[in-house]
DNA sequence: CTGTTAGCGCATTCAC
DNA sequence: GTGAATGCGCTAACAG
């Protein structure tokens, strides 16, 4: 197919005899150029629906105003919030976003950089994939000094900006409140262990049953590799345990989602016999029922405000200077823990 | 912040005493070059970290490899699937995807296409926003040439290929559902009634109803604009007639959950007294209780679809001839719609 | 006030 | 085999 002819300052520039000079002015309404001039211009700009190419002033300046993000996946709730604020606040700001995802694939991810490095964006918002356990091609987009800056799944690997929220904390919040609510023996349902989420909610996790009287010998950690097939398999495994703990609190929603349907399946009532938490608050979690106790991540306001961050970086109103934006969690108390009033 | 100086063939050219055009073809890897003076060129450009500049190209031939993408949402589960389809299928194929949200906005709806133009994208692919009424942008577009086609929200005013999916049908299999099921009197829940989607499923609740050995004075029609407030209203008014249905099929599910809550809380037992059912099976559906009847849409298909006739038609593989495609739908029968069982 | 020149990074045409 | 010249669309520096 071809592309219908755009219509250039030059073709402008011939037709009323003028130089392409003298249309650019005219375009950019610069002061020192005769307003007929200019009106006879813009006037003939119009009427040949001419179209300005971002492309010829991107080689020029070496700036496309294109910034790139890289996430794990474009369809979890939680990622798009991200790009939504990051998207928005790009174009307030008079920017594109190019938007790949990895499929949480390593190999998919440093095509990504290349892709996204040749189109020449002019900075990069980086969620890690769950492969990713090497950092050379972070290094390398580093060392090009290539501004980028990480959110959520990152690494302390790399000394730039990230945006993270306190996941510690949020995972001591809500086992603190299953402790609270009566529960004696807590479990947490980590991810890989290796990854920066499975390690931070731990803490908080072990935390909590160390503030409620509990010792380390009292933690019960299963792991999934969080396919739903994993998590229904952590689910029964501990449904069977000889020493089968009352209180669950898992990693991310989803998973506690399709733990919840399989303790449902087997009778167990959710929370009268265990209660179950989760993290991230997903829109499904508020309609599921029990409703399920989780912790509320802003994703959009994540997106928000790596995006400015790093356009302040781009636009030195701020230094490169790496920063931390560690953003609160809030815990979003609901049925399936109500052990009390049941 | 200044971005890390970007090494170019005319450096290489430089350091290695040759012309810029030999670095051009021994990264080209023409044929018409001694193997030695290519072996220490490409060796350089490593060696140097050489990044080739898409954009160069990109002005040279008038051709980006960027799709352009609209949608009125990046959040919402089906667009999101979209994307991903959109995204995976570019990437693939070798192009670049810029994502524009239109927040349901005509202005900024209008705003984004100016700015993806503007970037010189290959091709457009656009879903439009609720506000859209009229379509002189679309015009615009059509008669630059610039190749871009619809999905999921379209209009028909203008001649280009389309991705649907069979929308009264699949509106005529809920509600024939809700019939045979046993429901005597079956609302329908219509968004705004100038959206299309809102006239092709109406079409098939319509049809359904006259299968079924209904009048056309048996239907039940109720408008909401969408929002959680308004759908709320809905579902109070629908519990406050005179002449209460005992069936509802929302034009969405989250209209369909947003109504559910309501008749929950005024504890009336869906199905038992009013079945339900929405359209496009979004994740939340499965899980919410009773869980919701619904008919499903292949959202990611429908991206992958899109994304590859546009390309086919950017690399000249089909004819620019507009295509409609309709994908199929399929009912999801769930527990919201259970009647003769309970 | 306006035109000419040069250059952003690259690939292609034409010379040698 | 390789180099020089040209142009993609645009603008800034320099002339006039």
């Amino acid at each position: 197919m071809k592309k219908g002819h755009q219509v250039t300052m030059k073709e402008i520039a011939k037709k009323l005899g003028v130089s392409v000079s003298t249309v650019s002015r005219a375009l950019k309404d610069s002061p020192e150029l005769h307003p007929d001039t200019k009106k006879r211009i813009v006037e003939m700009a119009e009427s040949m629906n001419y179209q300005y190419n971002l492309l010829a002033q991107s080689l020029r300046i070496s700036k496309t105003k294109v910034l790139g993000v890289i996430v794990p996946e474009l369809t979890s709730h939680f990622f798009s919030s991200n790009i939504s604020g990051i998207q928005d606040t790009a174009s307030k700001r008079g920017y594109n976003v190019m938007i790949c995802q990895s499929n949480e694939s390593f190999e998919q991810e440093k095509a990504n950089l290349r892709t996204l490095v040749a189109a020449q964006v002019d900075g990069l918002l980086i969620s890690l994939s769950r492969e990713t356990k090497s950092y050379e091609h972070l290094h390398n987009l580093y060392e090009r000094e290539i501004p980028f800056m990480m959110f959520d799944r990152v690494t302390e690997e790399i000394p730039v900006s990230k945006v993270t929220v306190d996941d510690a904390h949020g995972a001591y919040l809500v086992v603190d409140h299953l402790l609270k609510e009566g529960c004696k023996r807590v479990a947490y349902v980590s991810g890989q262990e290796d990854l920066y989420i499975s390690k931070k909610r731990k803490e908080g996790y072990l935390k909590a049953l160390l503030d409620n009287g509990k010792s380390l010998e009292d933690a019960i950690i299963y792991v999934t590799d969080l396919t739903s097939k994993g998590n229904e398999e952590v689910a029964l495994k501990i449904l069977s345990d000889s020493n089968r703990p009352d209180g669950v609190f898992c990693m991310i929603d989803p998973v506690a989602i399709d733990v919840m349907l399989v303790f449902k399946e087997n009778g167990i009532r959710v929370p009268g016999q265990i209660a179950l938490a989760g993290f991230t608050n997903n829109p499904t979690s508020g309609v599921i029922e029990p409703s399920l106790t989780t912790v509320s991540q802003p994703g959009y306001e994540m997106g928000v405000i790596a995006a400015n961050h790093l356009l302040d970086q781009l636009d030195d109103l701020v230094s490169t200077e790496p920063q931390s934006f560690v953003l609160q969690t809030t815990l979003i108390p609901r049925n399936s823990t109500k052990k009390t009033s049941l």
